[in-house]
DNA sequence: TAACCTTGCACTATCGATTGTGCAAAGCAA
DNA sequence: TTGCTTTGCACAATCGATAGTGCAAGGTTA
């Protein structure tokens, strides 16, 4: 023999004398409603066990076009910020009974498609659109399947959506970031007029540029005017921020004072370079981060962090698939749903 | 219209006027054995992305008995090890043409199983097993079903594994920290007799004790002798391995000169304690870490760390499942086989 | 022209479950 | 005993694809 055969419910249907329907109604829990006696269905359980029975799932998703199945699509799973969502997705789902699955798409906008489409075709019940390149055209994709389906981190225009307040984060990491009193210094708005700056990311960045519009706010709010030459966001790669870290303290005259570094990838770029500096220079700088790392804690200089409330984000994705309407065919005018959820200040013990 | 009805092979075959398994052909890639003309083809291709066909892939899984998916079990994803296995699994086995999916099931041996049994029942072509509390037990089942599978950094005995070499890496990173040179000492194996620890981490557990092995065997070797007192493995609990850090350094004629770390959570106890520690201690201190973080880098003092190789864990992994057999029926004398993969060392710039 | 081969496709069973329906036997009231 | 309701289950259709087989039309060879 070299394949196994496994055993169904036909099978089971010969070894009790039952027919097949009433193995199955036996076994996934309807036979109170089909009226099977309840000794019948307790030795068909009992022969099924003992066989290692195991229902085929794929057929009773063909059978019912539903799967148990709860999807999560994601740029990559080695970032803290998706990592732990993928974590609380799973935990969420298994709460509600469903098997969650993920997958990462590499940013890539067709391998997005492709594993919509697969997750699609595989009939899960719902779906977690997270980070997307492109989530209207997954939105879309979901729509002909009459797919229920949330965007997360990243609002998409058809279907609703779950994102963090950016903005809401980044007006309380600035104002932490004036209200600090770095070591020995008296810390007055005064002091950082002009030298408090937002380094990393990309200004089209839906995130980022919420972001800016956040510590703009804060910054002219404090300082009286906030200059073109305080946001310097020219992407995230670390040897680039490091660079650009490094020209922002040339000028003596205008050398940072504060410095809100967007996301921990950059961050590290500024860590590389502040390494480089004397460390009483490093040590009066008042430092926040868009973005969570435990070990940024132990740091040689406090660092105030932003850190996304993926639970939260989370919890209300599940309330929306539950709560929000399937879009109507065609002539869903109301633009969908978009909840924000306010990140959480992680400050310097 | 409530639920949006899909097209099928059979709406396709009324509108091309083909039989649905000429349609099936078409659209699956066999029609050339089927001998089906290719203009036939290509007009039932044509009218099928015209009516955005999809496969079910659910009834093709039914009928074929395969999937497509290629499924990795993991204890969780915010970890940055299992993080980089997921993100490497998702690679190489997109690299394969299958369709990546991964499930945490948060240490829990039931959830393990019961996850198995989903992933088994949804016909996946493969499945992983990374760090599974009970692998044997999965691999039971996955036996009854026929099905391959690996076991990856925690190993199995039914079947064949892929880990870290941990006793190596232990060795590796003992080594180094024997070498190394903190900052005004001219280091001797002299220095550190008695007073190198390894902290954190369960001695019973499959990798702690084989990198304690590594860690024993190489400090026997440079001092001649190593102590119990100089293992303490009581778990990784950040809090605990904070406390008994202070033991350690309560008495100055044992203090640890150097302090080997198991894995970056136990480390971040750890740090909240040397953080308390007069600069000059911890400066003179030689601190290892055997997991990584890039973080670590950027501490007040330099650490040296192990990261693993995941990308050759998976590659093997993927390697063994195409090379083993499948173990037969019950007979199976041989022990599966084991790969071992070296870390690597980091080592502070 | 007969015998045979090739081409091009249709028919039909099948994968393993679920579910609407039918029907005999048992129970019960009149 | 008759007629009606329950109880307990079997039958058969169905979900959407794949794959074995058969067969007519058109070509080729003798």
């Amino acid at each position: 023999m070299d394949t196994v055969k496994k055993t169904t419910i036909y099978d089971l249907a010969q070894l009790t004398g039952a027919s097949p329907s009433t193995v199955s109604a036996a076994l996934n829990g309807t036979w109170r409603q089909r009226r099977i006696k309840e000794s019948t269905v307790r030795q068909i359980q009992s022969i099924a066990a003992q066989q290692g029975y195991r229902t085929n799932l794929q057929a009773r998703g063909l059978r019912q076009s539903r799967s148990g199945l709860a999807g999560l699509i994601m740029p990559m799973y080695d970032n803290r910020f998706f990592a732990s969502l993928a974590q609380s997705f799973e935990v969420e789902a298994r709460r509600r009974g469903l098997c969650p699955i993920t997958v990462s798409t590499h940013r890539d906008p067709e391998e997005e498609q492709r594993t919509a489409e697969t997750l699609i075709s595989y009939a899960v019940d719902s779906l977690f659109v997270a980070g997307a390149t492109d989530p209207d055209a997954i939105s879309r994709l979901c729509r002909d399947a009459g797919l229920r389906h949330v965007n997360v981190d990243l609002p998409g225009s058809l279907a609703p959506s779950v994102i963090s307040d950016n903005h809401a984060g980044a007006v309380a990491l600035t104002e932490a970031m004036f209200d600090a009193r770095p070591k020995g210094e008296d810390h007055a708005d005064e002091r950082l007029k002009g030298r408090i700056y937002f380094l990393g990311g990309r200004e089209k960045d839906f995130a980022t540029s919420e972001r800016i519009a956040g510590f703009r706010e804060v910054v002219t709010r404090r300082s009286g005017h906030c200059a073109e030459e305080q946001i310097v966001a020219t992407g995230y790669n670390p040897e680039t921020v490091a660079r650009q870290a490094q020209v922002l303290f040339q000028n003596p005259e205008t050398a940072p004072r504060a410095l809100l570094v967007n996301s921990t990838i950059a961050f590290e770029g500024g860590l590389s370079f502040l390494g480089s500096l004397p460390p009483e220079t490093v040590e009066s700088l008042v430092v926040g981060c868009y973005d969570y790392d435990p070990f940024v804690r132990y740091l040689r200089f406090p660092v105030v962090m932003v850190r996304q409330d993926v639970e939260g984000l989370i919890r209300e994705a599940f309330q929306l698939l539950t709560s929000e309407p399937l879009p109507t065919d065609s002539t869903d005018s109301a633009a969908p749903k978009i909840i924000k959820v306010n990140p959480a200040l992680v400050t310097p013990a």
